[in-house]
This record gives structure tokens, C-alpha cells and sequence, in this order.
DNA sequence: GAGTGGAGTTCCACATCATGGAACTCTTCG
DNA sequence: CGAAGAGTTCCATGATGTGGAACTCCACTC
């Protein structure tokens, strides 16, 4: 890491990993972060970044920190990350649905959130409804239990929030919880996000065999009360070989 | 624009105006396209690409051709560029949900699709479902014909699709069409995308003024055939004055 | 299979352009 | 008011990027 072994590049090269830094950290990035971070002179940094913020390649928020520039913005305006993800997944989901009659999501990590971006419906008239980019907290979805377990998402700071007398809210308890999901591939909830509603979830692997989303279903919890182990282990599989095919299909690189 | 009013810093302008071309053109450049686009010799050009490819903000894609490389993809997986614009109309959709009774939808153009950002769902028993993501032609939405008649989407090239009898697939009706929308504020559609199914939508604009979304209502043809120009002129009302927040509220620029 | 042309990479002498230490300018804080 | 911190500007220096030309590698064509 002394020298690179190319030629022809140091400022270019620079002002990469600069981008890369900020991009890469997912926070707001002072002036002396980044210097520390790239380890450059004061004037070298000062200078790239002012070029790099006039190229919207940054950009500083209020505080004067920086941040991804509009390039990116406009870039994140157009294309769905995970467009690849759920064209891939939709057969396999359908065929859960088949399956199981349930409603069939699938979630990723966006930020610090768990987010659906696919879902089958129900073929019960009782069923999950819209369920897409509804923000709910990870430990009570069996969907943000698997994300959770898998580390593909951090609990929050404070308290965990307490949704029905069943949300699990002791992070002991909740580690143990998950500890078990991971363990046998598969991980629920009942009642625990809303009173009769119980979930269902098992991980879905990137390319790089690192666990990129969950894929589960969701319904009254009579209806799966006794059915748990049976759909647990059926998930499990079914997340297994989408995972097959992403490895073959996804490009090259996962998340960082 | 002979010289920028700027020194010491060509090596990475030149290496962001070839990135920021890529991003914004939006499909793959080849090498020769980049040159051109961006005046550079041949071998400047040359090593700026494989410096930047191998800082991962450029990568080439199997015919060779550049496109926005894996740090925007990792931007994309982290951020919702909707998020803030979402926030901002829940209120004004709420709004549009207790007015209407009707489900409710924010509509904006990713690529060259119309997507469903936010819903508020119908209070009858009889209304449209989950809508978010679903991908329906534009011409036949109201909430397209919005976004169409602003040029946030254009047509696609072939044959305009025809899902009703009443779909209209005539290229120059469907200009007077838009163009009459455009004027009165509003636009609507009657059984076009679904016997029995009718929309109406309003333009929501941003801090630049253009339009970046629309917003609109959906429901039964029978329910809503009087009260087309009401709610289409109290749609148009809610859609300005969530512009006006926007205007407050966005980052200082639009999309390209 | 030699011949041609287009596309992209590598070379290398040159001087332009980035470099970074130091001086300078704002703020902030004691 | 003085001192320290954070960031920008300056400028002499030579390392670094530059770009024309030569070169390599195809993909075609006759």
C-alpha cells in the first residue's frame, strides 16, 4: 500500500478514493475525516474536493460536511437496485404462494431499514394487505428477524419497541432468538408485530454467498400456527435455490 | 467555456466530466462516444477510464461499453431518492383520501417507467390495491398521462398498447389529449387501463418548478364519472400546494 | 491468408499541472 | 483580546499528467 503499482493516475486516483470514502462511509464525512481517512496533505484535499463538489461528484450538507453529490442522486432517480433482485425472485415467490396460499414478501435492508420489495397476495380473502414500504420495526418481523440475524441490519439504539404483549424486547432474549434462526435456517414471529399475525422467513444469499434479503410469508396466525416447522423448512428451501440463481446471474461484486 | 476559471485541478475535472457523462446519458457510452462527448485525446481518455474503472465509479459492461459503476449501485442500495418527496406528501395524500374516499397515488418516472412511490389506500370496501410498483403502461393511467403530458416520461417507440376498447392507442389523439390536460391541470382516464377502473392525477412540481411527480386518485368508473372535473380541479389544488412545500423543502437542484 | 481499417493501449520526451509546506484568513472558544 | 483550529490560497518546484505517434488487437473483406 505504499505505492500503487500504476502510472499516470495520482490525482484521479485521489480523488477516486475520496468519492469512494464518502460514498463507502454512508454518513456525513468532515473535511478532516476525509483527510485523515485518505491520508493526504491539507491543500491536496482542499483542492480535489472543491473540484469533486464543482463536478457534483460531492456535495456539502448544512453543516458543511460532504456527502454524495447530485450524480449519484440522479443516478439512485433511475435505477432500482433491486430490479434484478425481484425479477429473479417473482417465479420462486409465486411458487411459495402456491404453495402456501399466504401473502409472500420480500425484504432488504435499505439504510438502516427493512424494506419489501416484491410481494404476492394472499389467495385467503383474510390476508396481509399492501404491505410494500411499510416501515416496521425488524425484531418483530420474521422478515427483520432474518435480516437481523444474518447482520445485514443493526437493531437500533435505544429501547426496542414494544408492539403487541408478545414483541420480543429483551435484546438477550432477541440475540438467543436469532442465534436460533440462523441455526436452523429459518426464522418466525406470531403475534408479536400485531395481535393474529404471525410470519415466516428464511434468507436469500447474493452472489458472494453474503445474505442480500428475506424472503417470507405472512398470515393469521391460526392459519400457520401448526404449519410453522412444515413452511419454515419449505422457505428455507425455496430461498435456497433463488439464492442458487443469483449466484449465477447477479453481477460481479455484493454489498460492501 | 474555453478555459475553466480554475487551476490545478484538470486531471480530475476531466476525470469527472467523463464519469458525470456516463451517469447522465444514462446508457452504456463506448469509448469513442466518451472521447467525443468530452473532447479528450485518445490517451488521456484512455487511462482516465481505467483509473476509474478501477476505482470502481466506472465499469464496463460485457459489450465493453461504460457505465456507473459499483459505488452508485451501493449509493442506490441505501438510498431512496423518494424518501424526503414521500414524507413531504403524506399529509397533502391523506388529505386527497379523506376528501375522495378513493385510494390515492404518488406517481414519478424511474428510467422510463411509471412507479407507484406512496398509496393511501380507498375507505370503500370496492377500491384499487396495492398499486406501488406495479408496472402499467403510462398512456393508460391517469397518473401517466401526467407524467407524459409534462415529458417526465416519453411514449415507448412501438405500438401504444391497447388493454380496453377504450385505451387510446392513437398516437396524435393521445397528443390532444395530453395537451388538454396539460391545460386544464389535470388529466383522467375512463376504463382505459381496466373496464370499470377510472384515475384522475394532477402534476406535482419541484423546487425548479418542473414536474417530478403526479398525484392522483383511483376507483370505480360509476363512483367517479360526475365528479371528474371536482376532483380533478381539487386534485389539482392539493398537487400545488405540495409543490409549494417542495419548493421550501428540496435540495437545491431537480433532475436533469 | 494477406490486407485494411477501426478501436484502444502503451510509450516516452516534454512542460504543464498537481504538489505540499508555509503563510494566510476566518471562526470559535477561553 | 489572544490562541488554537479548520480550511483556503499561494507559489516555487519537479514530479506527474500529457498527447502525438507507434503499436497491438481484433473483425472484416477480398
Amino acid at each position: 500500500m505504499t505505492t500503487p503499482p500504476t502510472t499516470g493516475t495520482q490525482a484521479v486516483d485521489r480523488a477516486a478514493l475520496l468519492v469512494a470514502t464518502v460514498v463507502r462511509a454512508d454518513e456525513p464525512l468532515t473535511f478532516a475525516d476525509l483527510q485523515a481517512a485518505c491520508g493526504l496533505p491539507k491543500s491536496t484535499t482542499s483542492r480535489m474536493l472543491t473540484a469533486l463538489e464543482r463536478s457534483e461528484l460531492l456535495e456539502r450538507n448544512d453543516s458543511g460536511s460532504y456527502v454524495a453529490g447530485p450524480l449519484f442522486w440522479l443516478y439512485a432517480t433511475r435505477h432500482d437496485p433491486w430490479e434484478e433482485l425481484v425479477r429473479l425472485a417473482r417465479p420462486t415467490m409465486d411458487r411459495v404462494g402456491q404453495d402456501t396460499g399466504e401473502t409472500v414478501n420480500l425484504s432488504v435492508c435499505r439504510g438502516d431499514r427493512v424494506v419489501q420489495v416484491a410481494q404476492v397476495d394472499s389467495t385467503y380473502l383474510l390476508g396481509t394487505r399492501d404491505w410494500t414500504a411499510v416501515d416496521v420495526p425488524a425484531h418483530s418481523s420474521a422478515l427483520g428477524k432474518v435480516l437481523l440475524g444474518y447482520g445485514v441490519v443493526d437493531l437500533p439504539k435505544g429501547e426496542l419497541e414494544q408492539l403487541t404483549p408478545y414483541t420480543i424486547t429483551d435484546r438477550e432474549a432477541l440475540r438467543r432468538e436469532l442465534a436460533q434462526a440462523v441455526r436452523r435456517g429459518w426464522a418466525s414471529t406470531a403475534d408479536e408485530l400485531e395481535i393474529g399475525l404471525s410470519g415466516i422467513a428464511a434468507p436469500v444469499r447474493g452472489s458472494g454467498g453474503e445474505v442480500v434479503a428475506a424472503l417470507g410469508i405472512s398470515g393469521p396466525s391460526p392459519r400457520l400456527q401448526d404449519r410453522r416447522e412444515e413452511i419454515g423448512r419449505k422457505l428455507s428451501d425455496r430461498a435456497e435455490q433463488l439464492s442458487g440463481l443469483l449466484r449465477r446471474n447477479t453481477r460481479k461484486e455484493g454489498v460492501a
